[in-house]
DNA sequence: CGTGAAAGCTGAACCGGTTAAGAACGCGGC
DNA sequence: GCCGCGTTCTTAACCGGTTCAGCTTTCACG
């Protein structure tokens, strides 16, 4: 059995498939009885567009957005960002019909590549750029591509694309203040790598808020977001003479881990050390000591993201936008210093 | 600047477009000469074939491949199993210049409408069956549909699909004897929910494996992979007159979550209770005490299923395969049981 | 009753490839 | 000199939609 095509539709209903085209799609041009009849017989045949045959007509689209994830595999397993950031993605482009194409590279000249493979070869109607980086190339290529695109953080170094952007300043001045009040005066924070935007973005607001909040002795090291590199950083962290007494992780993995390494060390969780978490999965809430964590609401920015996408898919002119931003939420891993 | 098409190499060639498709595509009609000059001219032009227009040919492939995952968005943020299955797909497609089309659904009757969906619009080539269910109402549907699957399980109630099996009885003996060579005698086994068929397979293979080690009490319950029903699932069993000495999750997620309640009710891992996960993610290793896990090669799954979906696209003659047994990686969370 | 406009529909071109059928050509053999 | 054949290329149809130009038919209006 044939898939159906609008010539089937057409014969059975005795009209060109120039009509059935135009009933079909919500045009003038039939008549209102014409449009029901046609509808009707579509339905019975089982018809279905088809998304080549559409992409293909002038001014049509692919019906699929792609997304490229950049980091190693081992990596994102455990991530919990990425696969609620594809929910929110999937959950806005299902109501519009849209797939999702996602695609995993171990490096960012094949991301590029990607981009590349799929306005050339019209795989996609468009993308959404995550993980900005410092001087991020994708965005000049993106631009220059006819690939309507929007950006995952942002807006410094977004170029022109419009992007959903989220006030990390704001989350890690509660942070800061919170661990600040319960007397902590040496904070270390284990960040992302450096290249990332949204690591110099929180690095910057990390001493920011750190001198408001008269806090004397900050630091940042850099890791990768797996747990050992989360590990060599805390042991390091740990061992020196002043050693910091509140420590934040730019991911929960790494969090994770940290607190692995102070069991580890005899340093109690937290009494001796406070340990805070960017960004909350399940994991948070299953460790022992439950860890506090700046929770955002990711599936949400996934939705939202789609949804600028398809709009500037359509044409219409998109803004960027603000995503909410991160709220803390204690949980036993904070806690005052035990004299 | 539009889009080169092989009309404009033609016109550059000053041959005809059928010349040009017999060159681009290696097919015997043109000399190697002209080949050549076409080749070259196609790479100065930077063409690049048109995905949907190569797809609307008949017999044309749309150079896309689906997967339906269907489980929570929580649940699946925190599941390494298929963000390292989807880098195996990626990377065998990858070299194929195929994409991977992800899509997240809330309930089967969703999954089963993508299906349809993509076989009608002919979204894509070939979809990946997974998380196989007793009774799959998936399965004979697909079957239905002109649309290539191949089944990650099985091999029983993968009707007549080509299907990626894996010994889950080899594992689980592994399993059971080493707990039964440290002393215990008393297992049960947080598996994940009744539908699925690999459940089965485990709970099956789990009274089997215990009755030839000579394990006396055992007991599967169901949770669903989450660690909020893991960590209820964990209270009851360690509340119990006769509690079990030896706890098997189903994931690993559900045994970080057994790991807390251990914890939390003053029973200490390993001396009075030992942990097993199936399935292994940098989790098991970041955790204390780190978790003793079966580990499974869940990325060469993932190449091995994309490489069959592949051959089955190309109307090859698939059959079906096993996949190597998981193996038992001991870690801290095992031990003899305490005097 | 003639005229103009709108409604309803048809025919054909077009998107960018693939491929079957056929034409032009050179060449060897008789 | 003619025939048959293989090579190389062209022509045209086809995939399944969209859309524009144009042709009827109907109908209101003067």
């Amino acid at each position: 059995m044939r898939r159906p095509t609008i010539v089937d539709i057409a014969r059975v209903a005795g009209v060109s498939k120039g009509a059935v085209s135009y009933a079909l799609n919500g045009k003038p041009g039939v008549s209102e009885r014409t449009r029901q009849r046609i509808l009707d017989i579509a339905r019975d045949l089982g018809w279905a567009p088809s998304g080549p045959a559409r992409a293909l007509s002038p001014g049509g689209r692919v019906g699929a957005v792609g997304l490229v994830v950049d980091r190693p595999a081992h990596a994102l397993g455990v991530e919990p960002f990425f696969m609620q950031l594809v929910s929110g993605i999937e959950a806005e482009l299902t109501v519009a019909g849209v797939d999702l194409v996602l695609h995993v590279t171990e490096d960012q000249e094949a991301e590029l590549a990607a981009y590349r493979r799929w306005a050339a070869e019209r795989r996609v109607d468009g993308v959404i750029l995550v993980d900005l980086r410092v001087d991020d190339p994708r965005v000049g290529e993106v631009e220059e591509l006819p690939l309507p695109a929007v950006v995952l953080g942002g807006p410094e170094g977004a170029g022109g694309l419009p992007c959903l952007h989220s006030d990390e300043a704001a989350a890690m001045r509660e942070v800061v203040r919170y661990l600040a009040a319960l007397g902590h005066r040496g904070i270390a924070r284990i960040a992302g790598p450096e290249g990332f935007r949204h690591t110099r973005d929180r690095t910057r607001a990390f001493r920011a808020a750190a001198e408001e909040a008269g806090v004397a002795r900050t630091r940042t090291v850099h890791a990768d977001y797996t747990g050992e590199a989360a590990t060599r950083a805390t042991r390091r962290l740990l061992a020196l003479a002043e050693r910091p007494t509140a420590l934040v992780y730019d991911n929960d993995l790494m969090a994770v881990a940290g607190l692995g390494v102070a069991r580890e060390m005899g340093v109690d969780v937290p009494s001796q050390l406070s340990i805070v978490a960017w960004d909350d999965s399940v994991l948070c809430g299953l460790v022992r000591p439950s860890l506090t964590a700046i929770v955002r609401d990711t599936v949400s920015s996934g939705r939202e993201a789609a949804r600028m996408l398809l709009g500037r898919v359509a044409g219409d002119g998109v803004v960027s936008r603000q995503a909410p931003p991160g709220e803390l939420h204690p949980r036993a891993s904070t806690g005052p210093l035990a004299p």
